[in-house]
RNA sequence: UCCUCAGUAGCUCAAUGGCAGAGCAUGCGGCUGUUAACCGCAGGGUUGUUGGUUCGAGUCCAACCUGAGGAGCCA
C-alpha cells in the first residue's frame, strides 16, 4: 500500500505512487477520461481517471460518486502544466481507488450563489476554495499574533468573558443570567489587563469578544475575536513602534506562508510586500486639514457632502477610505479629541481637550485594525473622568486602586483579528473571516 | 435605528396587467485533456405572507416578514 500523502506536499511526491483521502470537489468527464478535482483538507489535486486502466465499475463508481463524495484514491503522481488544484501542477493518475460514500444533490454547485444561501449553507460552504484559503490564513495570523507577543516577552493572561456591568455603558452589551443577577457578555479585556500589567509587566488577552451594537456593515461582527496587549512603562509613542513591529511581522509572515493561498484569493500580494515598518504618522489635526483640503478640491457635491468634517468629529468611513489612500502601508492616526474617544486616555500634555490615542487604519480603504492609547495613570484625573462620563465610580473601584499602588504610565492596544484577515485577504466582508459568524441578522449555523 | 434595493424551480435569474420561462444543478445517453467543458433527451413551481384594485395580478396598491447594500457606532 503507497503511503498516504497530504495534498499540500505532493510537489515531493512526483513520480511515486501515492494515496490520498478526502472529498471530491468537482469532476468532468470526456467519454473515457475523467478529470475528478479532490480536496484533502491541506490542498487540492486534480485525478485522473482513464476507463480502460480502472475497468469499468469502479469507473462508473467514481462517476456516480458526485460532488462531495468521500474516497480514497490510488496512483501516481505526475507533473503536468494544465493540472489545476492547489498547489496546482501536479495531478495522480488514478491506478484504483474506494468510494466510501456517495453524494447527490449537494446544494452547493460550482456555479453563482446568493449570500444568504450561503451562510445558510455555511457548514458545508466552508469547503469551498475560497472559504477554506481564508480560514487557513486566519490560523496563520491567529498563530503569527501569538509567536510575535511570546517571542517579545508577552505573558498571556486570559481576562473574564461574563463581567459585571458597564465597562463603557451597557448598550452594546449581550446580557447573560448568572444566578440571581444580570451579567454581560465581555466586550474588551482591556481593564483586567491594565490589573495584569502590574503583575507582569507585558500581557495579552487573545478571545473572543461580544458587541451587541446593532452595526450592519461589512465591517462588523457581533462575534469577534481581539488580542489586546497591554504594556507597564510605555508611552504612546513607544506602543506605536510596538504596534507597527506586530502587524509588519504577521503580514510578512502570512505571505511567506500562505501565498498560495493568497493567490487563490486573487489578492495583490504586492500590495502587502510593502507593508513593513516604520509607518507613516500623522496627528488628528493633520488629518483634518488634510481632510478639508480633499473636500475642497472634490467637485461631486454629494461626495462633497460626505468629506464633510470638523475637528472634533469622528472619523466616518469615507473619510477612512480617503485618509489610507494616500499611503501604500498602514497609518497611524494619533491624538483624537477627547470626546470622541473612552474616558481611560491619558489627556494630551497643555492640551485637554485632546487624547493620547492612537488608530492604526489599513490602506486599500479597509479601515481601522488598531484601536489603543497611553492610559490615564493619575488617580484624581481618573476619578474625574469617570464621574464626567457619568459612570457609577463603585464599579471602577478596583481600577482606581491601580493607579494608587505604584501607578506608572502604561499602554495597550487592540487588534481585531477578523478586520486583520479581512484586509490581508483582500475580500469584500468580514463575514468571511470567521467559520460561522454572528451578526445583526445571523445565529445560525 | 434610518435610507435604498430585492424576494419566481434545488441555485442564479427572465417574464409590456393576458399560456410560468432559461441557464446551472439532478437523472439518462454521447465524447481521451477537462479548467464554471460541450452536445442530445427528461423530470422539476402554493411567484415571501396577508389583504386590496381588476374581467384577469409574478407584474399595480397597502401592511407585514425575510435578506442584501449603505449610514451611524466601533475592532
Amino acid at each position: 500500500m503507497a503511503s498516504v500523502i497530504s495534498i499540500q506536499d505532493i510537489a515531493q511526491y512526483e513520480g511515486q505512487e501515492v494515496t490520498i483521502k478526502g472529498w471530491i470537489y468537482q469532476s468532468t468527464r470526456k467519454g473515457r477520461l475523467m478529470f475528478l478535482r479532490v480536496r484533502d483538507g491541506s490542498g487540492i489535486c486534480q485525478c485522473v481517471a482513464f476507463k480502460p486502466n480502472l475497468g469499468e465499475e469502479l469507473f462508473d463508481a467514481l462517476r456516480y460518486a458526485g460532488q462531495e463524495a468521500s474516497l480514497i484514491i490510488h496512483g501516481t503522481v505526475k507533473q503536468n502544466d494544465r493540472a489545476p488544484g492547489i498547489p496546482g501542477g501536479y495531478e495522480i493518475d488514478i491506478q484504483s481507488a474506494e468510494v466510501l460514500q456517495s453524494v447527490s444533490d449537494y446544494p452547493i454547485t460550482p456555479k453563482e450563489h446568493g449570500i444568504e444561501f450561503l451562510m445558510d449553507n455555511r457548514h458545508l460552504h466552508l469547503r469551498s476554495r475560497k472559504q477554506w484559503a481564508v480560514l487557513r490564513v486566519r490560523a496563520t495570523v491567529k498563530r503569527a499574533i501569538i509567536d510575535w507577543l511570546d517571542g517579545n516577552g508577552f505573558v498571556n493572561i486570559d481576562t473574564p468573558i461574563i463581567t459585571p456591568s458597564a465597562a463603557e455603558g451597557t448598550s452594546t452589551l449581550f446580557e447573560v443570567g448568572y444566578y440571581d443577577e444580570t451579567a454581560y457578555l465581555a466586550q474588551t479585556g482591556q481593564l483586567y489587563n491594565e490589573a495584569n500589567i502590574f503583575a507582569f509587566g507585558k500581557v495579552y488577552c487573545f478571545g473572543p469578544t461580544f458587541r451587541a451594537e446593532k452595526s450592519k456593515t461589512r465591517r462588523h461582527l457581533s462575534e469577534f475575536w481581539m488580542v489586546e496587549p497591554e504594556i507597564a512603562f510605555c508611552d504612546l509613542d513607544q506602543l506605536m513602534e510596538i504596534e507597527e513591529q506586530f502587524v509588519s511581522y504577521i503580514v510578512q509572515t502570512t505571505l511567506k506562508e500562505r501565498r498560495a493561498e493568497l493567490e487563490a484569493l486573487e489578492r495583490d500580494v504586492s500590495a502587502l510586500e510593502k507593508v513593513q515598518a516604520p509607518f507613516p504618522r500623522i496627528s488628528y489635526d493633520e488629518a483634518i486639514e488634510r481632510l478639508h483640503a480633499l473636500q475642497s478640491a472634490e467637485t461631486d457635491p454629494e461626495r462633497k457632502e460626505m468629506l464633510q468634517i470638523e475637528w472634533g468629529d469622528d472619523f466616518g468611513a469615507p473619510h477612512e477610505t480617503e485618509l489610507t489612500q494616500q499611503f501604500d502601508r498602514p497609518v497611524f492616526i494619533y491624538g483624537y479629541p477627547t470626546q470622541v474617544k473612552a474616558f481611560y486616555m491619558e489627556p494630551w500634555p497643555g492640551r485637554p481637550e485632546v487624547c493620547k490615542s492612537v488608530d492604526l487604519l489599513a490602506p486599500e480603504g479597509y479601515g481601522e485594525i488598531i484601536g489603543g492609547s497611553e492610559r490615564m495613570s493619575d488617580p484624581d484625573l481618573l476619578v474625574a473622568a469617570i464621574e464626567k462620563h457619568e459612570l457609577p465610580l463603585s464599579a471602577y473601584a478596583w481600577y482606581i486602586d491601580l493607579r494608587k499602588y505604584g501607578s506608572a504610565p502604561h499602554s495597550g492596544f487592540g487588534l481585531g483579528l477578523e478586520r486583520m484577515v479581512t484586509w490581508l485577504c483582500g475580500i469584500p466582508h468580514i463575514r468571511q473571516t470567521i467559520a460561522f459568524p454572528r451578526t445583526l441578522t445571523r445565529l445560525t449555523p
